[in-house]
DNA sequence: TCCAATATTGTAATGATTACATTTTTATAT
DNA sequence: ATATAAAAATGTAATCATTACAATATTGGA
């Protein structure tokens, strides 16, 4: 997968790519760093960062900025839209809405991001 | 506007809400301050944070994180979209799309954010 | 006018991210 | 296998928006 988007794979990058797979929760730098660093005990957050970014760049990941300080990573790279719990917290990925908008003259859209803010199923449940 | 909002009016609460109405380009805490503290020489960047902080609790402003590092206000409160240009960064009101969205049975949802990235009007004729 | 509640101010702390210099690893040619 | 150059990983220090907090000032009502 790495080598499909022209990336050169070693051990970190395979390592947080697999992570990202694995845990579609969507996890910040430190959530991604706690998880690996104590298999991987050289482990640095720069590298962290240094892979994301890469990824990023290439267009295997995608980050997502939703209503907090740090930012998140996803995997899935597809079109869709993001829904965050008010009260867990947690972010879940959904399907991108039928959109029907009437953009202004001259105005280019590239792409767009969706977010909406709720309670979700399980905290919906609880109360 | 501040008592409608049940907030004492004070000389910078008022100040900082009539830069906001003045000036409907999504300021940031920075630009307010740069702004109001040549002719408020005791002004400090913390009120700032606690100004807006109490308009936004009370609804009378809006915060948005559209891509970035710093937040930027909105007076206006009014359900709408934001476009941002990657070119020049300003970042536009737009009206808000009609959406069509199958929401996973469970999902209470309370709010919708959406951005628009692309080309302005302006730096498009640029080009 | 006095007093208590509230607001403002300035400094210091926090915490995510980035810059950067050093070390390590990798891929390739010898 | 060895040497070498390019790329990647590492760790420390810097940056910068935001927040915490304590001290000072202002406000509105008794």
């Amino acid at each position: 997968m790495l080598e499909r988007h022209g990336i050169r794979p070693s051990v970190q990058r395979t390592e947080v790519l697999k992570y990202l797979i694995g845990h579609r929760t969507h996890p910040t730098v430190d959530d991604i760093y706690v998880a690996l660093s104590p298999k991987m005990l050289t482990l640095s957050r720069t590298t962290i960062y240094n892979v994301l970014k890469t990824l990023e760049e290439s267009g295997a990941v995608r980050s997502i900025v939703i209503d907090e300080k740090n930012v998140r990573y996803d995997i899935c790279v597809e079109d869709h839209a993001h829904f965050k719990c008010r009260r867990c917290g947690k972010v879940f990925d959904l399907e991108m809405p039928q959109m029907e908008m009437k953009l202004p003259k001259g105005f280019e859209m590239e792409n767009t991001d969706v977010y909406y803010y709720g309670i979700c199923p399980e905290c919906a449940l609880k109360q």
